[in-house]
DNA sequence: CGGAGATTACCTACCGGTCGGTAAAGTGTG
DNA sequence: CACACTTTACCGACCGGTAGGTAATCTCCG
């Protein structure tokens, strides 16, 4: 039990960056001020500031989770699969399963750097460059096992991902698709994009995914 | 010249827009003052007013500025196209080409639309839906041609556009791929996301690719 | 078990600073 | 003089953040 890895579990700290991370992503960094953040949790300003340092450390712990929360729902089940395209499913289908949940879709807010301090927003593009190589690794193996589209492999992880990233965009979950039904359709379509023809064909459809992450 | 036309035009107040889309763009509208654009335009800050009526008029603006863009640049040219096919590769490589234009990279601005009132962001999300109308029954008629893959159209929608736009976060014009290389590429993904096989294999205006030898 | 002192969990009141925006007084040019 | 343009001087509201105080609770010695 480490200070950080509870940090969204206790009741009231938790509270805080659960709150705090919703507002943010639905208004803004910017746009999302500490008496708000405070009003939201039942308390005044001073009493926020009890239990968080400031406004930017804010915006990094949540940060920081949502990149723990990307390592182990998706880094993590991805690497179970050793076959690259299997992989590559995996990551694609993880990744929008988290995204297109109420509670991961936090993880959108890894793009918010902007609020950060330079050693911050270092320590958070370090991290979403392991992720972005992790990918890249990933089709660099397809790409020598012949089975990948004539393409630059840059290219087709940052289409991956813009695919990926957008769901968040758009995806309402009362809407008329079902999270499930959505899912498959965008790792159909993500990988039919980087994939061969050959590749696509005789491949298994379904690929685990992970259960809502833990309480 | 009406004066909307002219206002991206116009020495003074054309660099007025000019300017503050960019560092809208570069910064984030809430962390873009009045005053700092005042200053780059080498005014005072009532002096910008002169000019412009306010923060979300100038937001406003812009945004319509960067629709008119991607109507002009990207769905006029596309209806060009009558071949569904051709259309929806002329949309890809158009929008693509605009975002990763210096000049049309502001066009990605219409997605900043929280800084708005409430009657100018229904103005522009109706023209943003339009569009993505416009993206959807082009594959609607490539779905009833039999030339799409069996997944629902909107999410394919979504994915197109999620590709594309994520190109102005990532594409650097400095880099080491040519912004030629870049839409060939991301085109070639983004087709291939959405189209069955067959009705890639007789695609006319993409170089010709020559079948991967088959294992 | 009692009571002193530390610790936790907040509060009221306020700081310096910046925000978007404006009133009103020039200033230069036709 | 008239008018397009630009300035100085200034709002009120809100920002992130803090000083200093306090009620409740927990700890530990006698």
């Amino acid at each position: 039990m480490s200070k950080k890895a509870a940090l969204f579990d206790d009741d009231r700290a938790g509270a805080i960056y659960r709150t705090a991370a919703k507002m943010i992503y639905e208004k803004g960094f910017d746009a999302t001020s500490m008496n708000e953040i405070a009003e939201a949790v039942q308390l005044t300003k001073p009493g926020l500031y009890y239990y968080v340092k400031g406004k930017k450390e804010l915006l990094f712990s949540i940060m920081s989770f949502a990149m723990d929360l990307l390592d182990a729902e998706v880094v993590a089940v991805a690497k179970e699969q050793s076959d690259a395209l299997e992989r590559l499913r995996a990551i694609v289908r993880c990744h929008a399963w988290l995204l297109t949940q109420a509670t991961g879709a936090i993880a959108i807010l890894i793009d918010e750097t902007r609020g950060l301090s330079d050693e911050q927003r270092v320590r958070i593009t370090e991290r979403k460059r392991a992720y972005i190589d992790f990918i890249r690794e990933t089709l660099d193996r397809l790409r020598a096992e012949g089975r990948m589209r004539p393409v630059d492999t840059t290219t087709a992880t940052f289409s991956l991902l813009g695919q990926i990233m957008w769901l968040a965009r758009w995806f309402q979950e009362a809407g008329r698709m079902s999270r499930e039904q959505v899912v498959d359709d965008v790792a159909e379509i993500a990988l039919g994009g980087v994939l061969t023809d050959e590749a696509q064909a005789g491949a298994p459809s379904s690929a685990a995914l992970p259960e809502a992450i833990p309480a």
